[in-house]
DNA sequence: TATGAATGAGGCTTCATTCAT
DNA sequence: AATGAATGAAGCCTCATTCAT
C-alpha cells in the first residue's frame, strides 16, 4: 500500500540496464522452455515472448539457440549439484550417510522435473553438449568424490564389503532416482499412477534405499 | 522389353506394386531416424532420402509426420515386447525365473538402444502419443501378469515375501535396466566408459539381478 | 489479334510444371540482381519479386544464396563464351584473325556488361566460387587454345615473332577490353564521359586493335 | 595510482582521449575490410573489432556505414596519387619520362591492392560515392595534367605523334595496369599463376611499357 | 498405386543503428 | 570525448505439406 516501490526490479521500467538480471530471466524461462519442448522443439519466439525482454536480447547475449541451450544445461547442472552439496553427510556413521544419501536423490530428482528432462533431452542428443562443457564434468566428480568417502568409511568400519566401485554406486542410485521422474509419462500411462502416489513414492523412495544399502553391506 | 524380374528385390523396379513392402520400409527407416533425432529434430526428408521410395509415399501410407511417429513407437514396442514373450520361465523355480527375467531384461534393452530411444523421447512428449494407443496398453500389460505369476508362486513356495506390488516390481527391474541405455551418454560422458565395457556389464548387470532378488525375498 | 495463345508460356498459368522454365526464368533475373547488387548486396526476396514464380521456388532448385550465385556465374561465362565460339577466323590471314579477334573481344565486353560486372564481383570474392567450378575453367581454356592457334599460323607465315606467350596475349585483350567496361563508372566521373561517345569507342577500339598487333610484330 | 604514463601508445589508456589517433585508427582498419569484403559485405562489427575502439565510437566519428566507406574512399585516392606525386619526370626526355611513367604505374598499382579493390568495389556501386567528393575529382586531374605535359613535349621533340588525348592515353596505361591487379584472382583461377610470378611479372610490364610506347611514337 | 513439382507459414539469425549515461 | 546496453527491421532459409497428373 504505502511502498514506495524503490528499486523495484521487476516492476516496467526498474529493470532497465540490468544485464545480468535481464541474462538470468532469459535462463529461466529458457530451462523451462528446453525442457518442456526439447532442443529442436523449443522456439526462440516462445522463449522470448515468455522473457521480459526481446528476442534480439536472447541473440546478444548468448549467441544463438544452440549457445542457450548449452548454458542452460550447464545452469541446470549447476545448480542441482549445488543442491547436493548442501547435504552434510560426514557426521554420520556410513550406513546411515548412505541411507540418507540415497533418500535424497531420490527425493531431489523428484523436486526438479525440469532437471531430469533436461538430461533426458541431452541423452537424446548423445551428450554432445554436455561434453563440451567441462564446467558441468568438474561439477559431476564432487558427487563421486563424495560417494567414495561414504565407502571408505564404511570399509573401515567393517559395515561395507570391500572392493566398492563408487561410479557404479552411483550409477544404481541414479538409475533408480532418475527413472522415476523421466519415464513417469509412459510408466503411468501403461500401469496406471497408483505407483505415483505420495505414500507409494515414499515406499518405493525407502525401498530404494533399502535396496542399495543391502547391494554394499558386507556379507556374512 | 519383356524382361520378368522375378524377386529381384534390390534390381530397380522389383519393389516396385509392392505397398506392404514399401510401408514396412518406410516404417523401418523412421524408426532409425525418430530414434536418432526425436520426433521435432526429424525430418521427413531425412526419412524419404533413406527409403526406397519417395517422401510423398510417406504421406499416402501414413497421413503425417505425427502419424509416422505414433506407427513407429506401435511397431517399436510390439517388437520388442514380442521379443520379451519368447522367453519361457514357465518351469523354472521362481527365485531362478526372476533372476532370468531380470538377467534377460538388462541384455534386452541394451540390445534395442532405439526402443529405448523412442520411450525416452516418447516421454520427453508426456507420453502423448502413447496414451492415443490401445495397441500398445494390451501388449503391456502382459508383462505385469507373467511378474505376477512368478511372485505368486514365489509367495506360495516361500521364497518370496508377502504383499509384493507386481507393478512396483516391473518398475525396479525397468529402471536398472533402461538408465543403463537410455543415460549411457550423459552418464559415460561424465564419469567415463568404463562401466560400460563387456565385463563391467555383465557384472552390473549380476549385480543388478542380485539386489531385485533381495528385495523380494523373504526377510527371516 | 486472333491469336489463340496456344502453348503460351508467358501468359500467366501457362508456365505450371515447367521446371526448365522456371528455373531459367530464376536465373536470368538472378543475374540481373547479382550483376546490379553483388553477392552480399542482393536481396533473395528482390530476385523473387521480379521473377514469375515464388522466392521458395529459388531454394527448391538452387538450394540457396551462394548457390544461385554460383550457377549464376556459371550460366553468364557459358553464355559470354558461346558467343565468341562462334567467331570464325580460320579462313583470314593471322593478322587479319588477331586484328579482328582484337575488335570482337572489345565490342562482346561492352556488349555484356552484366558479365563484366559479375566477374568484377568474383573478383571482389577473390575468384572463390569460380574456383570451385569445373565447367566454367573447361570454357575457358578453349579461348586460349584459339589464340594460341593464330599464334602459330603468324610465327609459320612470319608476321608475327616467336616465343609468343598465348595467356600473356590473352591477358592484354582482356584488360583493354574488360577495364573498357568494368572502370567505366569511376573513369568518367574523374575524367568525363568524352571517351565513351560512340566515335571516341570506336576510335580506341581500333587503337587497341593497333596496340595488340604491334605487341606481336615480328621485329625487323 | 599516480603513474603518469606519457607517451605510451600501446599501453591501455594511451590512445584515450586522442580524437585524431583513433579516427586513423578506424580508417585504417576500415579501409582493409570494406577492401576485403566490399560495401554490403563489411560488417560494422568486423570493422569495430580490429579497431582499438568500439563500434560506438565509429558512429560518433563517421555518421554512418556509408558515410565511412566515403571517407575511406578518399583517403585511398589522397594516399596514391600522393605517391604518384612524388614521381618527377620534368627533367627527362619525353620517351622516357612516359616509360617510367607506365612502369611506375604498373608497379604501385601492384603495390596497392587494396586501393584497387576499392575502386572495383566502387565500380559495382557505379561510382555513387565517388561523385559525391569533390576532393577525389581534384586529386586526379592532377595525373592528366602531368601526362599532358610529356604528350606536349613529345610532341615538340617530334617524338610523338601528333594529336595525343591524354585521357586516352591515361585510359591505356590504367587499363593494362589495373587490370592486372582487379582480376588476378579470376585470371590466375582460370589461367594458372605463372603469369603473376616475379620474373613473368617483370617481363608484363616491360611488355606494357613498349606497348604505350609504341601507341605514342610518330609513325614514319 | 505412385510421383515430380510446387508452396505458405514460420523459424533462426544478422545488421546497422540508437538509447541513456 | 566516450561507452555498454539495447533494438526494430529485415534477411536467409527450412519444414511439413499439397497440387496435379
Amino acid at each position: 500500500m504505502d511502498n514506495p516501490l524503490p528499486e523495484n526490479e521487476n516492476a516496467k521500467g526498474g529493470w532497465k540496464q540490468d544485464p545480468a538480471g535481464v541474462q538470468a530471466n532469459i535462463l529461466e524461462i529458457a530451462t523451462m522452455v528446453f525442457a518442456e519442448h526439447g532442443l529442436s522443439g523449443t522456439r526462440i519466439d516462445e522463449i522470448a515472448a515468455r522473457t521480459r525482454t526481446s528476442k534480439r536480447m536472447i541473440y546478444y547475449y548468448f549467441g544463438d539457440k544452440e549457445g542457450l541451450y548449452a548454458r542452460v544445461l550447464e545452469a541446470a547442472y549447476a545448480k542441482v549439484r549445488e543442491g547436493e552439496a548442501s547435504l552434510d553427510l560426514d557426521g554420520l556413521p556410513p550406513t546411515e550417510a548412505l541411507s540418507r544419501l540415497v533418500t535424497f536423490t531420490f527425493d531431489h530428482h523428484r523436486a526438479h522435473p525440469d532437471f531430469i528432462r533436461l538430461v533426458m533431452i541431452e541423452n537424446v542428443h548423445q551428450a554432445d553438449y554436455l561434453q563440451k562443457s567441462d564446467v558441468i564434468r568438474r561439477v559431476n566428480t564432487a558427487a563421486i568424490d563424495r560417494l567414495a568417502a561414504i565407502i571408505r568409511r564404511g570399509e573401515e568400519t567393517g559395515d561395507f564389503c570391500h572392493g566398492l566401485d563408487p561410479v557404479a554406486l552411483h550409477w544404481k542410485i541414479s538409475a533408480l532416482s532418475f527413472f522415476n521422474v523421466s519415464n513417469r509419462p509412459t510408466f503411468s500411462a501403461l500401469f496406471g499412477t497408483t505407483l505415483f502416489s505420495e505414500t507409494a513414492q515414499r515406499r518405493l523412495r525407502d525401498d530404494v534405499a533399502a535396496m542399495v544399502l543391502a547391494s554394499v553391506r558386507k556379507t556374512p
